[in-house]
DNA sequence: TTGATAGGCAAGTGACAACTTGCCTATCGT
DNA sequence: ACGATAGGCAAGTTGTCACTTGCCTATCAA
């Protein structure tokens, strides 16, 4: 369903998940958690970043594996592509009549 | 700034204005609530369709013009556009390596 | 000028979402 | 086996958002 993928995108800590996984795939939860911290001053439990993640995988923009004690996430891009195209009217060098 | 584009597309309502907008633009407050309430069964308020066009209005994606006592509206795609480009990588043939 | 139409402003309410706190399970190293 | 690490579940709190209600302004027709 697209709705979750727009409740999820709303939010701009999770945008900025997204903006990580896009910079490193398959990231672990405790990753996430510090690079948040460092380079965005993001200061949020572990809790809370699961929380968004569990978002994010339920809009599908991040689908995640898990290898022993470690959960690995990485980005879906996929589920974007349809929400952007729903607008975007067939392009016309100038306006529509 | 993007974080209004996102937000304002987070509502449901607003995309289905967004929606009614695309199919015809120019429309007035009036003829959104009353398209609204005749294709979509959401029977809001006139002041809950227009708190909704302001928050289109400032996120770019709404743009309205004034003619008498009438407020016409148009959709502007453009906003869109840069919320995609975001996330979406260059494109490979196959998945990275 | 009066009434009707199109829209705006502002305060109040109810629901949901983000985040925390506290506790529990599972895997790995020694 | 034991401690440490990686993660999960659930209840509670706080703030924000969608929506309503009530009143006000502006334009047009008669």
């Amino acid at each position: 369903m697209s709705e979750d993928v727009f409740k999820a995108l709303a939010d701009p800590t999770r945008r900025t998940i997204l903006d990580e996984l896009a910079e490193r795939d398959g990231q672990s939860l405790f990753e996430i958690c510090s690079r948040l911290a460092m380079k965005h001053e993001l200061a949020l439990t572990r809790q809370a970043v699961s929380q968004h993640l569990a978002v994010l995988e339920t809009a599908g923009l991040v689908v995640s594996r898990r290898e022993g004690r470690y959960k690995f996430h990485d980005l879906n891009t996929q589920p974007l592509e349809q929400i952007v195209t729903r607008w975007l009217r067939p392009r016309a060098p100038e306006s529509t009549p």
